[in-house]
DNA sequence: CTCGGCAGAATTTTT
DNA sequence: TTCTGCCGAG
């Protein structure tokens, strides 16, 4: 009934061309409130729409919305639609929406998922075409890495001079790209261990099958093969999906782009949604040019701009947006809000050093707090890693507390993947690698001797570990201690293998973790974080309770690696930038604005002007992360390995349009030279003409005052000013001197008051 | 087999 | 500086 009330005005009113101002009184509820474009996005359902969705600007709504209106006005079942995100949380939400949005739970949607989950569900349906079973397990970073150290070591490559880890990123690279080992072209096979590349990859791929397991990259890979070579199986899909979305459009990699096109086929019923100017992935194989040339590849695409922004202050918008012009590869978007106050300015502050930063960001957070801001709605967001220690340390000294989003995952803790790889084993006994994971986890007394042995055994007798070691648990071969530990460890998974058929798996769980000698092994240790473990491996056993059996957990947990965090306390939030895309704050720090941390200045060498213009986005996207305030520090000193640097303020401060900055120094603030006064000036007359005049003269006698070493400092790194042997230089902590030696980025300066020193040439300006 | 010491490396990481 | 991974001694 609900649906024939629904599908006749609706497709009277917006199927052909009448005007929207025509539009009936029964409109759907969901569609109140939206604007123009937004509701232009929700309607234009027919042929290929690329949506650019600035920052804040409603995207998921408008996203949800329009799969909601799909379903409401029955242009497609459930399963006819497929819906892809990049993140587990993304799907998760929009499901979560759509449901509100038409009331229920919306069941069915078996094709809204990840990129991952719903290659995982293709493949396992054609396993068999692509050399597996549909069982197959997928391997995380982790074990991929084990599995690529074991080929290498297995071709006698030196482990020194070719580490896995460079393997797996060329891999992974071929992966993204779309190319089987057969693919890769011989010079880019020529790489790693003198011409081995590509051999390595296809012996890597072998063993793969060979262990019924697939990597994160075969998600995607696998089902573009079996598509291409089986045209039935292609158009079933072609078929079956009568409407397509992809969020995160900027994001996707070739092999996605690949994936997408040969499922789209002739339906192009194709909504992408995404952002140029939040591309921050290209690092991982994303393509940014998939969103510029995305109206080249489905000609007669709509495309509709979202600019109206709904989060943030005219003052952030104008920050971020002088700040995102100075990338030349973008499609152009400028955000606009209704809102006619300007809004705070954004801050930016120049400290002594990294310490002085996060005592700063602390007592400002602190004072917001007293005010009635919460901390939960406060973030601080930073470049790399690293750089969350000091901040850890003065929260803690103050006890403010705080949370680390996206840190080491739950899954990904050593203790959880014992645990998993022992409940792998005992779901399949031939999963080998979680095997040989926790064959001496807790030490049992086998070594490498032993492993050995029984992997000789495994393969002369064309057996999976776990019954090799059942035969040479019973046989004479091993030395006696070796020999019962291994017929004990099988006798266990036999025993544990009964007990899986009849205990729920978080019982089965926790018998196992006992048995095996785990969680006592864990009690016996007296490290300070074996607490924590234990602690974790409950929570690891809680966890399970909520799934239907032990398989269905472990499918979750290898293609979600993540755990519900619900604690609800007030918390001030610390992350890298990466982790905060798609979120946003009333509040935003964003610590260590300095020349060689942001921009990094290794993203620059290996990159160049694409990988500049890269960070810049991912200011963009820090900057457009906040509704009302902003904090921008630097430090003119920072401990990089222990060593003390001295660094130049970012580029990107001074590509913020100073109307919409208010610029403080503090007290000791470049030490050496400006005394309190001086700083206060600076502080309130940073763009006067004559803070600038006095500052060049006073340039000649103490060295380039801050404006000028940032343009310097931009000179030289876009290849305008390079250095010399001889030239005279100023380095903002050891003063002035004349360089010796040049090697790459790298100099040999010898200077007047510290003597002979090597330094990065970012951290020094013509003198 | 296990533990301790030392060399060498140290961005970002949706799955 | 701090962590990791490898090698040699017990």
């Amino acid at each position: 009934m609900a649906a024939n009330s629904y599908i006749d005005p609706l497709d009277a009113a917006f199927g052909g061309e009448t005007p929207a101002e025509r539009r009936p009184a029964a409109e759907p509820a969901y569609l109140r409130g939206l604007n123009a474009e937004q509701r232009e996005a929700v309607l234009a359902l027919d042929g290929p729409v690329l949506v650019l969705a600035g920052a804040g600007t409603g995207k998921t709504r408008v996203l949800t919305t329009r799969l909601a209106h799909i379903l409401a006005t029955r242009r497609a079942w459930p399963s006819q639609i497929l819906a892809v995100t990049f993140t587990n949380k993304a799907a998760r939400e929009m499901k979560e929406r759509i449901g509100a949005l038409i009331g229920g739970t919306v069941e069915g949607m078996q094709w809204l998922g990840t990129f991952h989950a719903i290659g995982a569900r293709i493949l396992r349906r054609h396993a068999e075409l692509a050399g597996l079973k549909s069982n197959f397990t997928i391997l995380d970073q982790d074990d991929q890495l084990r599995l690529i150290k074991q080929v290498i070591e297995a071709e006698n490559i030196d482990e020194k001079r070719w580490p896995a880890r460079t393997m797996a990123v060329l891999i992974d690279g071929w992966k993204n790209r779309g190319l089987l080992p057969k693919d890769v072209s011989e010079s880019d096979g020529q790489a790693f261990a003198f011409g081995k590349g590509r051999k390595l990859y296809e012996l890597y791929q072998a063993r793969l099958k060979s262990l019924n397991a697939a990597d994160f990259g075969d998600l995607l890979l696998e089902p573009i093969a079996i598509f291409k070579g089986n045209h039935e199986i292609l158009d079933e899909y072609q078929k079956r999906f009568r409407y397509m979305l992809v969020d995160e459009y900027q994001d996707t990699n070739v092999a996605q782009y690949l994936w997408l096109r040969l499922i789209s086929g002739a339906n192009k019923n194709l909504c992408v949604v995404g952002d140029d100017d939040q591309s921050i992935y290209a690092w991982r194989g994303a393509e940014v040019e998939n969103i510029l040339r995305f109206e080249r590849d489905y000609p007669g695409a709509k495309v509709i701009r979202l600019e109206r922004n709904y989060r943030s202050t005219p003052a952030i918008l104008g920050a971020a947006s002088g700040l995102i012009k100075a990338n030349a590869a973008r499609l152009g978007k400028t955000l606009w809000t209704e809102s006619e106050d300007q809004g705070e300015k954004v801050q930016v502050k120049g400290v002594w050093d990294a310490e002085e930063e996060a005592r700063n960001v602390a007592s400002e957070a602190e004072n917001l707090q007293r005010k009635g801001h919460k901390f939960a709605d406060m973030a601080i967001l930073v470049r790399a890693a690293f750089q969350m220690r000091e901040f850890e340390e003065r929260f803690i000294a103050l006890g403010v507390p705080y949370r680390v989003v996206g840190g080491p995952r739950f899954y990904e803790r050593a203790e959880i993947r014992d645990a998993l790889a022992y409940l792998r084993v005992v779901a399949q006994g031939d999963d080998d690698l979680a095997f040989e994971r926790i064959i001496n986890k807790p030490k049992r007394g086998l070594g490498d001797a032993s492993i050995q042995a029984l992997h000789n055994h495994a393969r002369a007798a064309d057996l999976p570990l776990l019954m090799a070691a059942e035969e040479l648990g019973a046989s004479d071969e091993l030395a006696p201690r070796a020999r019962s530990a291994l017929s004990d460890l099988a006798k266990s998974f036999a025993h544990w293998q009964q007990q899986a058929a009849l205990l729920p798996q978080a019982e089965l769980a926790e018998i196992v973790l006992d048995e095996s000698g785990y969680t006592d092994a864990l009690k016996a240790d007296k490290s300070p974080e074996a607490a924590g473990r234990l602690e974790n491996l409950k929570e690891l056993v809680r966890s399970m309770e909520e799934f239907e059996s032990l398989a269905a957990f472990l499918e979750h947990v290898s293609l979600v690696m993540e755990l519900e965090n619900n604690d609800s306390e007030d918390r001030l939030n610390l992350m890298t930038l990466h982790a905060a895309k798609g979120l946003e704050f009333e509040t935003v720090f964003l610590p260590g604005w300095e020349e060689g941390l942001f921009p990094s200045q290794r993203t620059m060498d290996e990159k160049g002007n694409a990988g500049l213009e890269e960070e810049r986005r991912l200011a963009y996207v820090g900057l457009t992360r906040a509704k009302k305030r902003i904090f921008v520090s630097f430090a003119a000193n920072r401990r990089v390995h222990g060593q003390w640097q001295s660094a130049l303020p970012s580029r990107f401060i001074g590509e913020l349009p100073e109307a919409h900055i208010d610029s403080v120094a503090n007290e000791g603030f470049y030490g050496n030279y400006g005394s309190f006064r001086e700083n206060q000036e600076f502080g309130s007359t940073y763009s006067s003409p004559g803070w600038r005049r006095a500052q060049e003269a006073r340039a000649q006698a103490r060295g380039p005052s801050i404006i000028e070493a940032t343009a310097k400092v931009v000179a030289s790194a876009t290849g305008v000013a390079k250095f010399g042997n001889g030239e005279r230089v100023f380095h903002q902590k050891f003063g002035y001197g004349r360089v010796v030696a040049v090697e790459g980025n790298k100099l040999l300066v010898d200077l007047e008051k510290a003597g002979s020193k090597r330094v990065m040439d970012g951290f020094v300006v013509k003198a």
